[in-house]
DNA sequence: GTAGGAGCTGGAGTCGGCTCTAGGTCAACC
DNA sequence: GGTTGACCTAGAGCCGACTCCAGCTCCTAC
């Protein structure tokens, strides 16, 4: 196994995580990379295979919603090495939590949405074969789920 | 069946949708209501339960991530009536669509971090039989999904 | 009659998370 | 050697959705 270690461009990078290059820097920042992010001679940033894949399980976790602060805080945890587990498995359990509870409250959201969807429908599907529209009746417009 | 028509103060609508008092001001001026709200003698609005009615959609629509503007069109269209069910019916269909992809991708995402649970409480499972730690793969750290 | 609390308005402020601008450096190609 | 085009920094700007503020009017209760 030949250790490659290629260095890959902010713009690379930005294209395999799908983060622009704003947003990369950005991140580093606000302390997002676990550790300092690698400068070439004339001061541009040099990324790692590795800094990739730590950007990948980010866009996850902020995809699902962890916010930047709790992001800072794993990445810090991590950066600190082995010892503190616990927190690091205590913050990803509330956010699976949080995930969790998100889910939940968008499928019951669905009902509704899905629900309104069919009394669409079938006001359409009654209305095409000639029949008297005017049927108007409160689920349609703003009846409650 | 008497149509008992009590009239409610923001606060009490407040109360019941969950909204602050704010938002059902900033609600009215972005056009979040049906008809408009009724105002008291003295300029107090006067809300009836059929706006509590919208508001608890509105809520669960927001809550689903319905961007204000799109409420704002929905609203519209139900205000101006019967006739324009088609329109409601995208706006539904769209609004549907990109709840699915959400929960498909709260779902996704939610893989990683269970299985990121799962590292952390295999490694505190391991190292509180007094078996030596210092194991450090890349799982539990920063490893990909 | 006055103190407290709810409501009113218009407009400013906040927050999270980017996103963009200005003004530069540098490397590579034509 | 000139022109792209990717990159750099510091800092400003933006967007959505609230949230709060100042300064006012009412109503109710003591």
């Amino acid at each position: 196994m030949v250790e490659v270690t290629e260095t890959l461009s902010i713009g690379q990078v930005a294209e395999r995580t799908g983060l622009s290059v704003h947003t990369l820097r950005f991140y580093e920042q606000e302390g997002i990379f676990v550790s300092p992010v690698r400068r070439g001679s004339t001061g541009r940033r040099l990324y790692s295979q590795d800094d990739v894949d730590w950007l990948t399980v980010c866009v996850i976790l902020r995809a699902s919603g962890m916010p930047l602060p709790a992001l800072r805080r794993y990445t810090e945890l991590v950066r600190e090495g082995a010892g503190n587990e616990e927190e690091r498995l205590a913050l990803m359990r509330e956010h699976h939590g949080r995930v969790t509870e998100q889910i939940g409250r968008l499928t019951q959201s669905l009902d509704l949405i899905t629900f309104k969807v069919g009394v669409y429908e079938d006001l359409l599907d009654e209305a095409r074969p000639a029949v008297a529209p005017g049927r108007q009746d409160q689920w349609a417009g703003d009846g409650a789920a």
